[in-house]
RNA sequence: UCCCCGGUAGCUCAGCUGGUAGAGCAGGCGGCUGUUAACCGCCGGGUCGUAGGUUCAAGUCCUACCCGGGGAGCCA
């Protein structure tokens, strides 16, 4: 072990650099020589302490600073969890005259002390603070204020937002979530596989696509018979980002027998409303020799695993969400994973929405596709809990979605969740290969254009089903933001790609 | 893309039937208190989204456009 390894805790590999802190008045000081870490104890590890005792070190941003004529109050977050650490200062703190009388909220700092049981209420510990350090201050301008702010002003400043409660909470919540999906699948035996982000073909039919090209802008590419050519540009051929990996991963289960994807989607449509983004994430398994009641199976428990897993990790989060967003975020996850999910059949749906009595904007009769208001009564009113309504009519799903054998629905199942709306869709997929190309004659798509998904049939093909999940609209979900440019860190929308 | 609502100080908003702008918070200064979105006093801060139009007079009425929000479609 070398002497650098030696010279303190935490202290890992990274090289020694001088320190300049700006301090408020612009005056700048050179503070000391100090060497800076990755590995540094967060303050959700010494929150999360048995007892008080002992020197800490605490490195983040103010959310708030409260001065008192002979103390000031100090709230540090490191984004490590909710809630912020709070180091209390006197006279006989290094620093109190020239760096902690000037704090203000938003500046970074690191403060050194004895972690103390707080005498206060609102916190366990406390940092009896003997040493403060400004290591970066902020211009009078700081936007984010202590005070509530709203969601739209945030996505104008969106390189300071994760510094906000809410957005902050958002995001440690996306990370469990991933990493619980990613359990979940693991744990039953899924390969993940990465699907591809360029793609030749619109092959689901999902909507506009963006165009992936090195053409220059302005050239119209055409052949000598004037007719579109794309043999210049770099793939040879028209390409585009993904709208789904569903396809590619059908190939993946037809040989690792369970995969999933988990990657980037793209939408082109000019899509302006609360629960659409032109990219977002989306989870994919699917599942060979598995039928739709199997896949329906799946996606219980996949959501009753993921939520479970959020709810005991993210347990503060969760409880901010729920006393300041949307007051039934609590008790919608618990209903999520303790109660069986509702099912039913398109059939029976019809049916309960014709018997209703509701005055529906988009009258419901059978054939004709379940509308947001529809789906919002059935889980809402009807029935109260998640509801997964399976075996569409043919007319209104998708070519490759399997042909049931009463000849007028297909194994298709959308996921419904109160305020939501539908957060999974799948399907059990058509692996016969007559059936295939007679769906694709149907709606009269190019069987060329499919020849590998169509071969796929030809060869050791069983039977097989997978769905897609919205992770952002999962998010959404378990955190009550009616927003889905809230539930991610860069939303990308029509006529907005900044930051 | 369609329907509805909105755009006033750095932020959140008020401004009635037209008479050239206010509050709270933030910022600066001072005070005070083991504080918890602390509190009290004083001060600075706005070509009222943009461009036209009506009028003696437009933040206020009309038109177009831009941006934002809610809902719908498309979907995840």
């Amino acid at each position: 072990m070398d002497a650098r390894r030696i010279a303190g805790r935490g202290q890992g590999s990274l090289p020694w650099q001088t320190c300049v802190a700006t301090m408020l008045g612009a005056e700048r000081v050179s503070i000391r020589e100090q060497r800076w870490t990755s590995m540094d104890e967060s303050v959700r590890e010494i929150l999360a302490r048995e007892r008080a005792g002992g020197e800490v070190i605490v490195r983040g941003w103010l959310r708030t600073v409260r001065h008192s004529k002979q103390v000031s109050f100090l709230e540090v977050t490191d984004g490590s969890c909710f809630d912020g650490l709070q180091v209390v200062c006197s006279e006989a703190c290094e620093g109190f005259e020239e760096v902690v009388r000037q704090l203000s909220t938003g500046c970074a700092v690191e403060a050194r002390g004895e972690l103390v049981d707080s005498p206060g209420k609102g916190q366990r510990f406390e940092v009896d603070g003997t040493r403060v350090v400004l290591v970066g201050g902020v211009g009078d301008d700081y936007p984010l204020q202590k005070k509530r702010h709203s969601f739209e002003f945030l996505r104008t400043i969106a390189h300071l937002r994760p510094r906000t409660n809410t957005i902050g909470a958002v995001l440690r919540v996306r990370d469990v979530a991933s990493m619980a999906i990613h359990e979940f699948f693991h744990e039953h035996g899924f390969v993940q596989l990465h699907a591809p982000i360029i793609t030749l073909s619109d092959a689901e039919g999902a909507g506009e696509m963006f165009r992936v090209s090195t053409l220059e802008p302005g050239h119209d590419p055409r052949d000598e018979n004037g007719n579109p050519s794309f043999a210049d540009d770099f793939f040879g051929a028209p390409t585009y980002l993904s709208v789904s990996g569903q396809l590619e991963a059908e190939i993946g289960a037809l040989a690792l027998s369970r995969v999933y994807t988990f990657g980037p989607t793209f939408r082109a449509e000019n899509s302006n409303t609360s629960r659409h983004l032109a990219e977002f994430w989306m989870v994919e398994p699917e599942v060979a020799f598995c039928d739709l009641q199997g896949l329906a199976d799946l996606a219980e428990d996949f959501l009753k695993s993921v939520f479970a897993k959020v709810l005991e990790r993210c347990a503060d989060d969760l409880a901010f969400f729920d006393k300041r967003i949307d007051d039934t975020v609590l008790s919608s996850m618990a209903h999520v994973i303790e109660a069986p999910f509702e099912r039913i059949d398109y059939s029976e749906a019809v049916k309960i929405l014709e018997a209703s009595g509701r005055d529906f904007e988009f009258p419901v009769h059978w054939g004709v596709d379940l509308q947001s208001e529809h789906e919002r009564y059935l889980t809402e009113e009807h029935f109260q809990k998640p509801l997964i309504v399976t075996d569409y009519p043919k007319g209104i799903k998708a070519f490759y979605m399997y042909s049931n054998d009463d000849q007028k629905t297909v194994g298709a199942m959308d996921v419904l969740v109160p305020r939501i709306g539908e957060i999974i869709g799948g399907s059990q997929r058509e692996h016969r290969e007559d059936v295939l190309t007679a769906r694709l004659a149907e709606q009269e798509l190019e069987p060329e254009r499919y020849w590998w998904y169509l071969d796929l049939r030809r060869h050791g093909s069983v039977p097989h089903a997978g769905f897609g999940l919205g992770f952002e609209r999962l998010i959404q979900f378990m955190t009550g933001m009616g927003n889905i440019r809230d539930v991610v860190p860069f939303p990308r929308v029509p006529g907005n790609a900044e930051f």
